[in-house]
DNA sequence: ATGCAAATGCAAATCGTTTGCAACAAATGA
DNA sequence: TCATTTGTTGCAAACGATTTGCATTTGCAT
C-alpha cells in the first residue's frame, strides 16, 4: 500500500535520510501513532505495543518519542498533572472550543488566527513550532 | 497602603470571606505570587519563601498553590517536562510564548486575536468565558 | 556475512508532587 | 483571656512520570 493510498507519510524512509535507525520497537511504535485519531499517552502506547512484540519496554517506547518529537513527526501536549500525551502531527491542525457546562470538545480551524499568532511571533524574534489554543466557553441561550 | 494605591487585591480578606485561615505560611505565599512579575515553580517559590521564615516546608508551599488555584488567585501553567508555574491572575489578559529551548515566558496580547475567537466562539454558538493560548517558539537565529 | 556504532531492556535513579501523621496554631465562644 | 475545636503545618515516606547506566543485542554499511 502506497503513502498515496492511505494518506499517511513514509517516515520510515523520511527518518533514515535523517541518519535513524528503523528498528523493530521503532517501526511498531511509529505504526500505533500514526494510526491512531486520538492522544496517547507513554504508557498507553506501550500497552499497544506489547500487543505486537511483547519485550518492547516502556524506556524505548519515551526514547522514541523525543526522538518522533525532535524530527516533528509527533506533537507533545503536556498536562497538568498527568503524563504528556502524544498526537500524530502533519494532519491539519485544529484547536479546541471546551464546553464548560458539558466539557464537550468541538474542534476548529481558524487561519486568521494561526496567521497572527505567526505575526505576533515574529515580531517577537520567535519561530513558532506549535501552540495551543483553548477556548472555554457556555452554549449561547438562543434569545 | 490601600489596595486603590498598589493596584494590588486583598487577597486576605477574599479568602477569608471563602472561609479559608489565614496562616503564616499562606500569608508569606500570597505576597510573593501578588508582587512577582515572573512565572515562579512551586520550589523558587518556596526558595522565596524561605527567605522570610526558614521553616516553610515545600509541601505547604505545594499545598497553598492548589488551594489559591482553586479559589482563581493564581493561575498555574503546565509545561512539558518541567514543574508547573504560577502566576497571580486578576491582572489584564494576556497570553504566553514560551520559549521551548530555555522555558523563558514572553507575555503578549492581541486584541484582534481576541476579537477572532470571540467570533469563532460566536458562530459556533458559544459565549466565551475564558482562554488559553500558547505558542512555543524558538528564538530565530538574526540571520 | 562481519564489525561497529547505535539502540535495547532492565533496574535503579531522578524529578516533581502528594500524602499520612503527630505536633501545632487560627478562629470561636465562654 | 483561656480552653476548645478543627484546620494547617512540617517532616519523611510514598508516588507517578520520566530518565539513565550498563551489559547485551541489533541495524546496516561494507
Amino acid at each position: 500500500m502506497t503513502e498515496r493510498m492511505t494518506g499517511r507519510v513514509d517516515h520510515e524512509t523520511e527518518l533514515r535520510k535523517a541518519g535513524i535507525r528503523i528498528t523493530r520497537p521503532r517501526r511498531i511504535i511509529l505504526r500505533i501513532v500514526s494510526e491512531t485519531d486520538d492522544h496517547p499517552d507513554a504508557y498507553e502506547i506501550f500497552r499497544r505495543a506489547v500487543k505486537e512484540d511483547k519485550n518492547i519496554s516502556l524506556s524505548t517506547v519515551y526514547r522514541t518519542m523525543k526522538l518522533l518529537e525532535e524530527h516533528g513527526t509527533i506533537q507533545r501536549h503536556a498536562f497538568a498533572g498527568g503524563p504528556s500525551r502524544f498526537e500524530h502531527a502533519g494532519e491539519e491542525h485544529h484547536d479546541h472550543l471546551i464546553d464548560v457546562e458539558t466539557g464537550d470538545v468541538i474542534e476548529f480551524r481558524s487561519d486568521k488566527i494561526e496567521k497572527l499568532q505567526d505575526e505576533i511571533a515574529r515580531e517577537l524574534g520567535y519561530d513558532i513550532l506549535h501552540h495551543k489554543l483553548e477556548l472555554y466557553g457556555r452554549k449561547r441561550r438562543s434569545a
